[in-house]
DNA sequence: CATAATCATAAACCATGGCTTATGATAAGC
DNA sequence: GCTTATCATAAGCCATGGTTTATGATTATG
């Protein structure tokens, strides 16, 4: 375990999270999102290769642009990797519950 | 939308989700998580500090040491934060696999 | 009361990474 | 074909933050 998660890194940027909530809301150029963005293309570009290889993101090329997508497979990773680390701190939790209460008796 | 998150931020550092890990896994003191990470105890220190800020561990002072625990508040925040915007990408996600539907007609 | 143990904070260091400008590559439009 | 539009990459700058050593505060121990 503890390895470094790429998804998790990749989200942890407050502008990143903002690509991909865009990118989530529909698809977009990077010109598109360019202009909703306060940061300038080239930020866009490098923002969307590192969510690209998270794989939370694809690009479609449609003539002189990009058109960037959701991408499920790297979605279905991150959400399986949460609800494993989720499913740890819950039952973490539960134990813990339990131990006060077993002391309280 | 879109401020920062201060638990994402928090989970995203390699060390710092080993060491919510291992305080998931049980109770620690700070000594006890300095003797397992392979850094100082004064690094430790800020990172169970960025934890306890976003709530998700809470320390219980217990003779000269302190023990930190999961903090349930920070967690729970947490957890209705991951599934709205998790709620979103999929909602956003199963809309593209309409459109595409859609398209294919 | 003095020493040892545990912890937090301060200061300094330095790598990482997010941003910018500059530039080249590809595709569309005239 | 030449210009324009869109995008990615490179290089450089700089703030952020993760780390270390040093130190002080608090509590147990003898």
């Amino acid at each position: 375990m503890v390895y470094d998660y790429a998804g998790m890194v990749a989200l942890a940027d407050p502008t990143r999270r903002k690509v991909f909530e865009l990118i989530a809301d529909r698809p977009r150029s990077v010109i598109d999102l360019t202009r909703v963005l306060p940061v300038s293309q080239p930020a866009v570009s490098q923002h969307l290769k590192v969510l690209k290889e998270a794989r939370l993101v694809r690009a479609e090329p449609k003539g002189a642009s990009n058109i960037y997508h959701l991408d499920p497979h790297g979605l279905g990773e991150m959400r399986a990797w949460l609800d494993r680390m989720w499913g740890d701190a819950l039952d973490a939790f539960k134990r813990e519950v339990d131990n006060s209460k077993e002391k309280r008796k």
